[in-house]
Parts: C-alpha cells; sequence; structure tokens
DNA sequence: CACTATAGTTAGGGTAAACTAACTATAGTT
DNA sequence: AACTATAGTTAGTTTACCCTAACTATAGTG
C-alpha cells in the first residue's frame, strides 16, 4: 500500500531533510532555491505542509519537519538513495540514475520497495 | 534519455494495444471501459493523439496505433509486463506488481530500464 | 534617514487531465 | 414512426502545481 501524500508534497519534504543537514535553518527561500521553483510557489506549499502538519514554522520563517512529515521525507530519502546507488551499481550514469531516483521514489509501493532492496542486498555488490 | 511522451498519453498508447490484442476493433469508449475514464475525457484525449499522429480514427471510430503510437505502446507495455513480471519473482502481490509497474513504466528513462533488464535477465530466475 | 537587498505573501494566470451535463447521431426494436 | 441504447462531442468545472507581478516587512548600509 502507499502512503499517498502526493509527489510535490513528498519532494518539498525530503528537500527540507536534505537542506537541514546542510544548513543550520531551512527557509523557504532556500527550499526554493534548492529546487530551482520561485519563492511564491514554495510559499504556497509550505502553507499546504503546515496545514497538513508535516511541518511547522516559526516566527522567523525557519521550517522543521514534524514527526509525521520526517517520516515521509525520511522514507522518500531512503529510497532516493537506494535507486541511485543501485542504479549507478548497474551501470547508469550518475546523473540519470539520480533523475530516474527521484521520479520512482515517489510512485512505488513500500511493498515493491522493500522486496527490491532485500533483492538488492543479497545480490548487488 | 528518456522519450518525452507523457504518462497520460503513454498509459491511451498502451491501453490502446492492449484492447487491440482481444477485440476485433478498438474504439473511445472500449478505452473508457478499461481504464475507468468517461469517454468525454477519452474522446479528447484520442483528439490529442490523433493531433499528435500516435492514433489514426476511421469514420466508424475505430482507433489505430500509426508506427509511431505502435513503437510508444510496444515500449511501455514491454516495461509493464517486465516490471510486474520481476516484482512478482521478487514475491510481491500481483496486484500491487501490476500497479507499481503502471507507475514506474512512465517515469524510467531507457538507460536504467536497459541495465536493469540485462541484470535482471541474468540474476532473477 | 533614505536606499537597497532579502524574505515572504497574495492575486491572478496557464496548462494538464480528469470530471459532469447536455447535446448530436446512428442503429435496433416495438 | 417512435423509443431506447450506444457512441461520440462540446462546454464548462475542478484540482494540482507551476508561473509572474506586485505588494509588505525587516535589516543592513552610505
Amino acid at each position: 500500500m502507499r502512503t499517498f501524500v502526493n509527489e510535490s508534497a513528498e519532494n518539498y519534504l525530503e528537500t527540507i531533510l536534505i537542506l537541514s543537514k546542510k544548513l543550520p535553518v531551512v527557509r523557504s527561500v532556500d527550499v526554493a532555491n534548492e529546487l530551482n521553483f520561485k519563492k511564491s510557489s514554495v510559499s504556497i506549499a509550505m502553507k499546504n505542509l503546515r496545514e497538513k502538519k508535516h511541518i511547522t514554522v516559526t516566527d522567523a520563517g525557519y521550517i522543521y519537519l514534524t514527526d509525521e512529515g520526517k517520516e515521509i521525507a525520511e522514507m522518500i530519502l531512503e529510497r532516493h538513495e537506494f535507486f541511485t546507488d543501485a542504479l549507478v551499481k548497474l551501470g547508469v550514469d550518475k546523473e540519470i540514475a539520480a533523475e530516474d531516483a527521484c521520479r520512482i521514489e515517489h510512485v512505488i509501493s513500500k511493498e515493491s520497495f522493500n522486496a527490491i532492496k532485500k533483492f538488492a542486498e543479497e545480490n548487488i555488490k
């Protein structure tokens, strides 16, 4: 079963998680820069994520993932890293591997991901 | 590189191909039934596919894939069958495997697909 | 203090792809 | 001939998600 959040929202959450690992704080403008989106688009997206309780935003504009948001972000990031890595190991160009990972990560079920991961751990060195 | 057509169009083309294998002729209404879409949606989609020269439609309303349309449809169907089959072999429930295949088939690059296919042929029995 | 840069919001626009509702056209049936 | 079912089209709506443009608010600087 897919925990359906929505590809766009998942991408924002993943980006917030990634940025939180390399920046002291994450703001809308950081997300916009990272994704090459306009800050107005991010502003609206953050409003939606706030309403869905996936993030909280301080008065100073600092964005934090809630437990639920973090769970989704970490799931997507794990998939992203897994698929990119696996595809590269199969000989796919790194750029292309990352692009494909970025699309597959949002559309695959938990069941399939787990099955592939298990198989890969045993068979892809 | 992805021959980007667009997920929705790819799905329609794949459906037309599948239906052409089990029906004497394929009409809009058959596509609508297969996909559980309304016939108005299919009507507009067929107009677009016609404009892009992916299909031709006879006066009687019979839909035929052009060479180009068939090429796309066959590529997507090959992926669909490959991913469904591979996931099932990895232990994924058939229903879920088919659903995932149906999403992955539209978003993966030729490079990654070929790499995965090659690997699977050698390693998944 | 005025200027400028930076950050965020709001209003409104565009496209894609589904939808409903209402219409036309044809063919088979009573 | 009238009724009904089936097929297709068209107009207009909805939702998602990006965009531009124009605004507010704050903070640092000559």
